[in-house]
DNA sequence: GGAAAAGCAAGAGCGGTGCTCTCGTTGTTG
DNA sequence: CAACAACGAGAGCACCGCTCTTGCTTTTCC
């Protein structure tokens, strides 16, 4: 499977990357609408008609790209969640936001890539949602760590209303059938106000209103948690900074 | 000020009406990304090049769409406040959230120009700010309402570290320095949060997720009017649908 | 009123883009 | 070794944003 076979399929994989490295380069320093396919081509020394050998499309290179931002959130999510294993469920729930926040302050472009408006005709809808979940499925781990070890809450609101509680009973049954549905609706909820806060941030939105932005950020992180049920350490008076 | 001179400056506002009418017609369905200035001159009946007597460049036009749309959605907004007067506090910030998640649904493309990643080469900083603030003074305005009227509780959430209060107190003190700082920084969180609901519904990331998007908006948005100290009203059992 | 000035539309053109097609070349495989 | 498939490069198409020049019309000023 991963044996490379030829010298041919050898230099394949190793173009096809540096494309996507280039590619990547020129996202991060102009954004995704200044990407362009000759000026990658032309970095790499080779014809622009040769690059459609690797990428069949400009919205197949930003797919491409558009899966590698994924994977690299995820990723940042999942080190986050790995490293607070056996930590407070609140403080975890904090850490990993804070990693995705992080991630997405250090790489605008690509965050606004993946959590912006999506930029081609409504592209790649299967190829990427495997990689999209990775992110969320970090913040669904520390709830379900917490529930594990018995320190899980109720969450925060009011009942759910009966449509809403069938339609996440459905979702929940199959991705975390341990959790109650209200567990479930709140951290549904509270995965899409993370990004809120997180894009608003990136977007500048947030330019001129909020100074403070760490702070503020796990601030808000930690209102979320005991959202959705995870109590706070009770030690601590204020989370711990950075 | 408002009255038209000659026929000179009639057509000029004239002809830059229709142009921003068919930019945002092709905004609508194309996309941001698919916008051309050419294809709008195109449709118009009008050499390309006439058209940069009205708008300098593509990002000019652009700017002039954000605008209009960030008015949009802040006259959705204020129509909802005012169509609320009166009512439980509660029930005016799901009503106010209500106007803007549904004004995006409507208009994904020119939400996502405003909402989503930003464009341009970061342009437009200054104009946009004003018409920007509408949609948010809207939701300030129902805690204000509800705060003049005795009704407004103390927000959720653990005391505020250090930083974060000296910075949104300054914030607060120039914006409504009748709110107490807590209030005001759970305030500015649940505004970001609110556009995080509805940016995840409108980019599609609630895709096989969330299937009863509006009750299950309804529900996110009570939980954050919750946040901010606005009780809900005791005697419903649960919110009103539509 | 008539001349000067300013605003306007249209065309040609420049450099750039995504993408296609063709044509030699080169590595792979029967 | 020969047939084949993958590859790189070049030319070219249609489109893009944008500029410049050329005439024409409206406004302005003497």
């Amino acid at each position: 499977m991963s044996v490379i076979r030829g010298a041919r399929e050898r230099a394949r994989t190793e173009v096809t990357a540096a494309i996507k490295e280039e590619a990547r380069r020129q996202l991060a320093a102009e954004g995704a609408a200044r990407l362009s396919l000759r000026a990658v081509a032309r970095e790499l020394g080779m014809a622009s008609s040769a690059l459609y050998r690797y990428f069949p499309s400009r919205d197949d290179l930003l797919t491409a790209l558009i899966i590698d931002a994924y994977d690299a959130v995820g990723a940042a999510a999942e080190e986050a969640l790995a490293a607070t294993e056996g930590a407070a469920p609140a403080d975890r729930w904090i850490g990993v936001c804070r990693a995705l926040r992080d991630w997405a302050v250090d790489h605008p472009h690509e965050y606004g890539l993946v959590y912006g408006s999506p930029v081609p005709g409504y592209a790649a809808p299967q190829d990427t949602v495997a990689s999209a979940a990775r992110g969320a499925l970090s913040l669904i781990a520390v709830v379900r760590d917490a529930r594990r070890d018995g320190v899980l809450g109720p969450p925060q609101g009011r009942p759910l209303a009966g449509e809403v509680r069938d339609d996440l009973a459905a979702l929940g049954s199959e991705l975390v059938p341990e959790l109650p549905v209200p567990t479930v609706a709140a951290l549904v909820a509270a995965w899409a106000q993370v990004f809120g806060l997180v894009s608003f941030e990136v977007f500048g939105q947030f330019n001129g209103v909020v100074g403070a932005r760490g702070p503020f950020f796990d601030q808000s992180a930690a209102a979320l948690a005991a959202q959705v049920g995870l109590a706070p350490a009770d030690g601590a008076a204020v989370l711990p900074a950075k």
